[in-house]
DNA sequence: TCAACGGTTTGTCCATGACAAAAAAAGGTT
DNA sequence: AACCTTTTTTTGTCATGGACAAACCGTTGA
């Protein structure tokens, strides 16, 4: 497949804050202070900027979510970035062996399947492990960890972003399928779910509302992308004791940490916000009065210690 | 509840510009122009916003999106903001009165429910009405008229946003649960559902989805928002005879006709483009070669028309 | 009725300067 | 060596004001 007109291989400016995250502010004072990127410019002195840069930004921009600085990376070239990267995953998870050896085989089995893009196929096989392990371990065993793969493969390059739609939609058909039958009695807590307004990934809600149903929570989604004040005037109308909210490692950390802050100022004291989802920034400066679930799998113990204060109070 | 601290009351650019959907230098140019926004500053000249500014740039966004332009509007009070907001609903569709007199009795009921915040309630009604109409007549004659009316509610200020929002979610696990019952078999036209990077709705794509399976027609949705390279991709890898589209009328007229064109040109004559939606530029500049469907209704027959000239090509 | 054309509106881009907050480095004390 | 405090560096975001293409609007002429 061919690309010929050189209109194709660049991106404008806002493209690039689209595809990468960084904004235009910050793609512009980088080129001034490192020289890098260095965009061409088209007829009317606007920056486009080759693919081959985009790529190397992406990188770039997962790097520093890592925990690196601009600063140090960002003068290497593509062969060492994707080497820093391949090292640091397993070293700041602690978990460099982990990548494909302690890959849960089916995990493995079923990032295969997403590639070989067979959707009747990969459905077939969620809905087969989720009636073997059961919703909880289903959710916290596979899709968790298997979402996480397909990200990472995603920003590698390695797969391509409508293989990683046709994940995301035969996935949620099965969960939203599991979620519906489980019976929804009212009881406490009551739940509100939702994301922020520049977080457009559903797939943590569902996977956290899958757990909140299991434990008899009363849910109640949103979808994704509420603005905060809406956050607010349905927690209030609805009755709502806690409010979750998920983020995914795209999301700029500054809206992620000045959105929890305005929420959390403009919400009664009475109603928790329970954050979580691979966001890095969730982990290395949480705000105050926020509870972050590091894990999917600390949720069942939110719950019942949630429980537990409630009865205390009553 | 009160907010004593100056902070709580005003907003930075950042937190406008994701509240309002308006850049920032949108925010900042306006204000050079027009003198609104007209934001105090902090101790450090930056800009701060009021909450009631932010408001009203939140009508004039909707109003922009009706076909409104700021020049003309943004120096009207809230008041009449709100009076045009009314009115400009009404005529635009030259429905004025209809608005409450055709409105189907279902229709105004359900949007009554939705007001009251029930989401049980509504669940309950929309699966009631699924059993009585059949799948086909659902969203034909309910979810699309109602769809609609919740759209025009929001925009005039009726409905808030999280309200929204807790209807689409409710129609969406309804719908969704339907398709899931509709048995797929592998039957041609093969189409791959989706929209523009730019159009966050699936509604549009979930009645659709719903409509063709009824048809026998093997649906591969890739949910909201791919790239029309990602399309592209993803039609010749899956084989798709149809590329089924979803507009709705907050996407810019330029971005629609221009990713059409694109999608058309970087794409085998062989598979067809299918526009749908109640987006104005699609019935008034219509493409060449992209098939805009006004109807849901019609969708039924342009299957069948395609199916002929299959047959007669075979 | 429609198409072509000039004027106006409007969003986005650019360059450069500034500065607070975060991170890192340096320094001093137990 | 471990720990707290202070300085220095790094880094993202904001501000100003100028520019301009593309979209829009009203008008003219066929």
């Amino acid at each position: 497949m061919e690309l010929p007109d050189s209109t194709a291989v660049h991106l404008s400016i806002s493209a690039v804050e689209r595809d990468t995250g960084l904004s235009k502010d910050t793609l512009r004072v980088w080129e001034r202070r490192y020289g890098f990127p260095s965009p061409d410019r088209d007829a009317f002195g606007e920056r486009i900027y080759p693919l081959e840069q985009v790529d190397r930004l992406r990188v770039i921009r997962r790097l520093m979510d890592i925990g690196h600085r601009p600063g140090k990376i960002i003068g290497l070239d593509f062969r060492d970035l994707q080497a820093l990267a391949d090292s640091s995953v397993g070293s700041a998870a602690a978990n460099k062996a982990a990548a494909e050896q302690d890959m849960q085989p089916d995990v493995a089995h079923l990032l295969a399947v997403t590639k070989t893009h067979d959707i009747e196929e990969l459905r077939r096989q969620l809905g087969q492990r989720l009636l073997r392990l059961g919703l909880a371990r289903f959710v916290t065993e596979l899709v968790a960890p298997l979402t996480q793969r397909i990200g990472e493969a995603w920003s590698r390059g390695q797969l391509e972003i409508y293989e990683e739609h046709l994940y995301t939609e035969s996935m949620q058909v099965v969960l939203r399928n599991a979620i519906a039958t489980i019976p929804q009695p009212g009881s406490r807590p009551r739940v509100l779910l939702t994301t922020f307004p520049s977080e457009p990934h559903g797939m943590g809600l569902l996977m956290a509302e899958a757990l909140f149903a299991l434990e008899g929570c009363r849910c109640v989604s949103l979808g994704t992308q509420t603005p905060v004040w809406d956050i607010v005037l349905a927690a209030t109308a609805q009755d709502i004791d806690i409010i979750a909210l998920s983020f995914s490692p795209v999301m700029n950390p500054n809206q992620v940490i000045d959105g929890l802050n305005e929420l959390r100022a403009k919400l009664p004291r009475s109603i928790e916000i329970w954050a979580g989802g691979r966001c890095p920034i969730l982990q290395r400066r949480p705000p105050a009065d926020v509870k972050v679930l590091t894990e999917l799998s600390a949720l069942t113990t939110a719950v019942a210690e949630w429980r537990r204060k409630a009865d205390v109070q009553a």
